[in-house]
Parts: C-alpha cells; sequence; structure tokens
DNA sequence: TTAATAAGTTAGATTAATCTAACTATTATT
DNA sequence: AATAATAGTTAGATTAATCTAACTTATTAA
C-alpha cells in the first residue's frame, strides 16, 4: 500500500512522462513544489518498493508496475471530477481540488459505484480520459486549435492544464466540450485566432488557442 | 488548521464525552487503538492549540472551541454516510470505513452541495442527529428497547454502535429505522425480548435490544 | 575547451506521529 | 492502612516526509 504522499509523486511522474515516457528529479520538484532533496530521497524510495526505475543523474522513468498503480489514481481523480460534475452539479472549474483530495480514499467499492451511476464514462469534465480498472488508458490524439488552419471547422474535445481561471475564462465565453467552432482567421503576428461559435465571433490568444483541443 | 490525525482525536473525544462531558487517557488510548503515552502527548498539543483542557492526572474535557470543530467532522462523516446510502445506493453497514476517510476532506462546498442534494437531513442513516453548520447538535432522547415493557408498540428510530457485523444482522432479520414493533414478551433469566414486526416474530438478545432505540 | 549555469546528490536537521521501557500517581481491595 | 492493580507520565527511539547548506556532475555558452 502506498502513502498518500507516494500516490502523489506517482500521479506527477506519470503526468510528466506522457511525453518523453521519462522525467526529471527536477521537473517533479518543480511540479510538486518540493525541493529537489527530497524528491531524490522518495525516487529512491520508490525504487525500492519497484515502482520507478532510477539512477543517479538520469531521468526517472515509471516500471509497468508504477505506471498501472498511477493510472489507478488518476482513474479514481477523474472518476471523481465526472462525478462532481454529472451528480453533484459542480461546474467543470470547481472540480480539481475535491478530486485531488478524493483520489486518495482507499475503497474500491466507492469508485466502483461512482463508476456505475456515471454509466462507465471514457472522459473526464475536462476531456481527459479515464483509465480502465486495470490502469489501460487510451488516449485520443486531438489537435491544439492553434495548430489548426483558416476555415477548419472543429469540434472542442478536451482542454490541457484546466487551472481554474482558464476554465473561468472559457465559461465566461460561452466555450463547453463538444461545442462547433470555426476558424475565420489567424492574427500572423501573435498567433491569436478569431473563431465563430453559437453564433459569436471571439477573437483567442495563443496561449488560449494552445491549450484547446479539438478534433 | 487541524491534521488529519488532531482530526481523529478530536472525533473520538467527542464521541467518549458525550454522557459524562469528559474522557480519560485510557479510554481514547483504547478507542483509537494508540498507545497511551501518543495520547497524553496528543492531550498537551490539543491543549495548546486550545481545543481541549488537559491537566496531569484528570479527565480530558474539550474547550466549546474543540466542541465545535469535532462536531463539524462528525457533521461531514454523516452527511456523507447519508448521501452514500440515499444517493449512491451503498447499504447502512457499507458506509462507516468510506465516510471516516471522506470525513476529513477540506472543502466547504462539497458538504454543502450533499447537504443541499439531501435537503438538510437531520439524521444520517443509523438514526444518529447530524450536527448543523455551526456545530450545534439536537440530540432526540430515544430509549433502548432493552427498557421497553411488554406489550409496548414502538419505532425503531436509531441503532448505537452501528458495526457492520450488527447491521448485516437486522439486514438479516427485515429490521430498519422507522419499522414499527410490538414487545410480545420478555424473557426474565436473559432479558432477551420476542417482537414482532411486519407480519412476524422475532426473539432479540438483550444486547441487540441494548443497541436499538426507539421512540 | 574551459568557464558558467543548471541539475542532481549527500549530509544533517526538523517536525509530526508513533512506539517501548521505566517510572509515578491514583484507585480499588483486602 | 497497606498493597496490588490500574491509569498516567516521562524519557528516549523510530519512521516518514520535509527542509537547508554544501558539494558534485552534466550541460550550455563564450
Amino acid at each position: 500500500m502506498n502513502s498518500y504522499t507516494e500516490e502523489n509523486y506517482l500521479k506527477a511522474l506519470f503526468i510528466l512522462s506522457t511525453e518523453a515516457g521519462e522525467t526529471t528529479v527536477n521537473a517533479l520538484s518543480k511540479s510538486l513544489e518540493i525541493k529537489m532533496p527530497t524528491v531524490n530521497s522518495m525516487m529512491k524510495k520508490l525504487s525500492e518498493k519497484g515502482l520507478v526505475n532510477y539512477e543517479s543523474y538520469k531521468p526517472v522513468k515509471l516500471t509497468e508496475k508504477g505506471k498501472k498503480e498511477a493510472a489507478l489514481i488518476i482513474r479514481k481523480h477523474r472518476l471523481t471530477e465526472m462525478f462532481l460534475v454529472e451528480k453533484m452539479g459542480f461546474g467543470w472549474e470547481q472540480v480539481h481540488d475535491i478530486a485531488e483530495q478524493v483520489e486518495h480514499i482507499k475503497s474500491p467499492a466507492f469508485f466502483d459505484k461512482m463508476d456505475e451511476l456515471l454509466a462507465y464514462p471514457k472522459v473526464d469534465p475536462h476531456g481527459s480520459p479515464i483509465p480502465d480498472k486495470h490502469g489501460k488508458i487510451v488516449w485520443k490524439k486531438y489537435t491544439p486549435l492553434s495548430e489548426c488552419i483558416k476555415g477548419q471547422a472543429v469540434v472542442l474535445a478536451a482542454v490541457t492544464h484546466s487551472s481554474d481561471d482558464f476554465l473561468k475564462f472559457l465559461n465566461a465565453r460561452g466555450l463547453h466540450l463538444g461545442i462547433s467552432l470555426k476558424i475565420k482567421s489567424i492574427e500572423p503576428f501573435d498567433g491569436s485566432m478569431v473563431v465563430s461559435y453559437a453564433k459569436k465571433t471571439e477573437t483567442l490568444s495563443l496561449v488560449v488557442c494552445e491549450k484547446l483541443l479539438v478534433a
């Protein structure tokens, strides 16, 4: 059984590793806001437990076992977020902090029940995939809006890095998952995009467009 | 802000103090399954924080502040139990262990939402009162079934010490809160009672009758 | 290619929560 | 009232998770 703390390291390892398949002590340190020596000793500990492969001065990689355990925590996090939105009436910008705590609850029955009540959802309220009971996760290949071209018609499928502020920004502009967007034009000097949706037109900065994943 | 551990001590203090208004280090030690020296130093700490009144070799008493904070944790526990039963379909014998973890979640919005969805319940699934947002708790004076007399017709209002085993025992006999019971006879030698309800008759041992509260 | 910068490590301290062993105080029993 | 039993305390050790300070290795840039 992993501690609350260990679970947070596993989760961070999983998230930071999605692209490169590995991550660094430094990146973990920044992401968890925990100093490097602390992260260093935790890596030794997780290595002892067979959850990561770790050698001095090299990037850290989750083992298969570590990957599975991390995915199961993320499963609990995302099921919780979905439950909070779908069954309790929270907004998608409110659920992260609650799920961050609920994800550590030890009770298979609790999360199985959520899963059942939600009719076995495949994605969370931010469009991120929910790993299955075995820790398997299916990534859909979405495109950042910023990589689309003028004239394209797309559907908003997910958001990356779903901070409170960013989601409130989207709420204020009526942008939610599933909405259809049409790219009217792209400003060459700053990469901002003029998009129309739901009978209106908005200009979105490059920073915003990079965080919107479309299909 | 109290730690997870401190919250557990506060809760135990509150529960153990309900009758006498105070409790002992020994009782706390047994109830929490934590050795006395550990409890002793925690009492000093909680005393420093103004949550208990504590002097060497004397019983421990919660301060008003301590009582309020304890009641608010119990509120979260009982709201959670009610939510699990009413909104998630769990049995009353399944919810204690989950609520034991959920009660420590820091999120007023989460529990306010439960409260609202449950339409501001006054009791939990075991008939225990739910403290209000200010930590006020209203105790209804129920009578143990064991103190009733032959011929009395009563309604099952609450159970004390709701262990998994005991609740399964009640489930198996169709005994649930709100059910009407009639006392047919009382065995003088062991205090067991013959009661009828829902068109059947059962014999309940004294141990069981002491744990059933009726009105 | 060497010097500067960034990343990573080691050593040692701190805090919270726990324990055991040994001692003291209180309460109960003869 | 003396003694045995129970309850409570003190001292000191342990573990998990964190930190700072100092040092080492690797990477980047002049």
